[in-house]
DNA sequence: TTGTATGCGTTATCAG
DNA sequence: CTGATAACGCATACAA
C-alpha cells in the first residue's frame, strides 16, 4: 500500500495493481489500447492517490520544460512589474511557468542568469536589456543563446545587433506625443530631464523630444537638457536646473524623474501646470497618485508582456525551423492627468 | 563532429573521443579514478564544444530542481515586489531559480498554480495568501503539500492552521506605533482607513490601533474607522467620512490608503499635517515621492524576503527529518516624513 | 584506470 | 489487450 502522503509514480500503481508501467502510463492516458476493466482500475486507484506525472520526467522526456526564462533589469519598477503580470497571464493560461530573474542592471549578472536557465531549465527567454550590458554592447551572451536554438524575445530595451523577435512601444513617438502636447498648450521653453543616453528608450524618447521641437520651430537647446543618474537624484542638480532656466515644461523619461523633479519645482514655488507644466513617461501607481497627479506617457507594460509572451510560445510552439523574427511596435499613448493644462 | 550550435552531452562527447559515459562523466567531475591524461582530453573537448550538463537530467536523478517557487497575490504592489527581490538575492547566491507565480487574490489561481509547481518543478514554496484564501479560510492545497514533505514557508499573509515556517512583521506593533506617534504629537481624534479584516495583516494592525488608544485613554470610536475595498476606493466615501467626522490624524492600513485619502483631504482644504496627520504602511515609492511626503510603518520587505528564502533553502538542504517550525517576526519601523509633524 | 549496469519517471515502439 | 525494451541525460555502484 503505497503512503498516502508522498509522491506516487507510475511504478508504484503498477507494482501495487500488479500490472506493467507501460500498461498504467497507456490507462491514464485512456489509451485505446486497453481494456475498460483495466482502465478503470487503475484510474481509480491513480484518483485515490492522488497520482500527478512528474513535471521533470516529463520535460527530461519531451525537452521541453513549459518555463519561461524573463530577465529583467529590475523589478521594483512598476513597468517592468507590470510587463511580468502580462507574461504571467499569458503564460500562465498556456501552462507555462515563469522564472524571473534579476539583472540588476548588471552585465555579468544577465549573463550569469541567462547560463543557469539556458541549461535545458527553460524553453525560451524574454528579457530587457540591462543598462550595462546596452553602455558595453556586448551581446554575445545573447547570441550564444540564439544559436543554440532557443527563442528569445526581447522588450523594450532591446537591441538591433540580436537576430531575435522583439517588442517595443515607439519611444521616439512617445517622446514626440508627450514634446507636442506641451507645444500644444503654448509652452515654449521645454526642458527634457533624461538618463544617459547609452538606454536605448531614453535616446529615442530624446529624438521625439527634439524633432517635435525642430518641427514646432522651437530651438532645441542642449542647456536644457538635463541629464541624471537612474538611481541617485540630485536634488540640488534639479533645482539649479529650475533657476538657472527659464523653463515652462518639462518631460521626464520616467516617472520618478517626474514626480521628484515636481516637487522640487513645487518647493521653488512655482505653479503646476501653470508655470511649468510636466510631462512623465510610465503610467504607475506614482503618476496616479502624485500630487499633482502626473500627465504621462503610457507604455502598456502589461499588453506588451502579454505580446512578448505570445511571440515566445508561438515560437517554442512550432514545428517549422524557418529563422522568421518580427519587431512588433506598440504606440504609446497620453494619459492626461493634472500635471499638464487640462 | 558534434554541432557547435546545439547543446551537447555526456553522450556526444564519449562517441567523439571513443570512450564510455561514465568515464567522460568521471572526467568532468574531476574524478581521482580518471587518468591525467584521459581527463585532460575529455576536459578540453568539452570546453571547446562548451558542455554544460543538462539540468533537467540532474533534477531528475537528484530530485532536487534548485527551484523556488513564490506565489504571491499580486506583483504591482511594491511590497511584494520588495520581498521578491529579496528571495531572488539570497536564492540566486545559493544557485536557485525562482519560480513566480501570481494568485491574483483568487483562491482557485493558488491552488492551481500550487499544484501546477508541487509536481516536482519545485523544491519548496514561499507564499504569501491570497485574500480570498484567507476570507474562505480554506487551507487544504498548503496542507497536501506539506504532508508531501514539500516544505513551505509563509509570509506576511499567514495562517495558524497550516505548520510550516512563517515571517512576518509585527503588524500590531506597526499600528501601535503609529498610533502612538500621533498619540504623542497631541492628536486625539484618529481615525483608522482599512480593507475588510479577513486580511490577517489589517486585523492586526487595527488590533495595534485600538490598544495605543486605550492605553492613551482615548476611546476607540467605530465611526472612526472606514473600510475601503483593495481596488476600487471611492473617493466620496473618504470625502464623507473626512466630513462627517471631526478627525485630526489618519492611520492607513497601506500606502495607497494613505496616498489617496491624503489628496482628498488636501482637496478639502485640510492642511496636512497640521490639521490632519496621515501615517501609512509599507515604505514604497509611493510614500517617498507623495506630496507631502509619507510617514509610514516601514515593512522590510526585502528582508523578509531574504530571511524566507533562507528559512526555506535550509530546510530543503537539511537531511533531517524533524519536524521544527519556526515564525520570525521582524520588528517595524517608522519612517518620518512629512505627513506627521516633524 | 576504464567500462557496464542500473536507476531517476515517463513515453513510445514493437513484440507477444 | 498487455508487456518488455529503449530512450531522454546524468550519476554511481560495481565489475573488470
Amino acid at each position: 500500500m503505497p503512503n498516502l502522503k508522498s509522491k506516487i509514480t507510475l511504478k508504484d500503481i503498477a507494482r501495487e495493481l500488479e500490472v506493467s508501467i507501460s500498461t498504467v502510463s497507456k490507462a491514464l492516458k485512456n489509451s485505446e489500447e486497453i481494456s475498460r476493466d483495466t482502465k478503470e482500475k487503475i484510474q481509480a486507484f491513480a484518483r485515490l492517490y492522488n497520482y500527478k506525472p512528474n513535471n521533470i520526467a516529463i520535460s527530461l522526456k519531451n525537452k521541453r520544460t513549459k518555463n519561461i526564462g524573463v530577465v529583467i533589469p529590475d523589478i521594483v519598477h512598476h513597468f517592468f512589474t507590470t510587463v511580468i503580470r502580462g507574461i504571467e497571464k499569458y503564460a500562465n493560461a498556456k501552462g507555462y511557468n515563469v522564472i524571473v530573474c534579476l539583472s540588476e542592471e548588471s552585465f555579468d549578472k544577465e549573463v550569469i542568469n541567462m547560463e543557469m536557465l539556458a541549461n535545458g531549465s527553460i524553453d525560451g527567454f524574454i528579457m530587457s536589456l540591462s543598462s550595462e550590458t546596452q553602455a558595453k554592447g556586448d551581446y554575445n551572451h545573447l547570441r550564444e543563446v540564439t544559436e543554440q536554438g532557443i527563442p528569445v524575445v526581447l522588450f523594450d530595451r532591446i537591441t538591433n545587433e540580436v537576430e531575435c523577435d522583439k517588442v517595443v512601444i515607439d519611444d521616439q513617438l512617445g517622446g514626440y506625443l508627450a514634446t507636442k502636447k506641451l507645444v500644444g498648450q503654448g509652452k515654449k521653453k521645454i526642458a527634457l530631464i533624461t538618463t544617459d543616453d547609452y538606454l536605448s528608450v531614453s535616446k529615442a524618447r530624446t529624438e521625439g523630444y527634439k524633432k517635435a521641437l525642430l518641427e514646432s520651430n522651437l530651438p532645441v537647446d542642449e542647456s536644457r537638457i538635463l541629464k541624471l543618474p537612474t538611481m541617485d537624484m540630485d536634488e540640488n542638480k534639479i533645482r539649479k536646473f529650475f533657476n538657472s532656466q527659464e523653463i515652462d515644461a518639462v518631460m521626464c523619461v520616467n516617472e520618478i524623474f517626474a514626480v521628484f523633479s515636481m516637487r522640487v519645482a513645487l518647493e521653488q514655488g512655482f505653479k503646476i501646470p501653470e508655470e511649468i507644466s510636466f510631462i512623465g513617461f510610465t503610467n504607475g501607481l506614482l503618476s496616479k497618485y502624485a500630487n499633482p497627479s502626473l500627465t504621462v506617457v503610457a507604455q502598456h507594460g502589461e499588453r506588451m508582456g502579454e505580446i512578448s509572451a505570445q511571440m515566445l510560445i508561438d515560437k517554442v510552439e512550432s514545428e517549422n525551423e524557418e529563422e522568421t523574427f518580427q519587431t512588433k511596435i506598440l504606440e504609446p499613448t497620453l494619459v492626461v492627468r493634472d500635471s499638464t493644462i487640462n
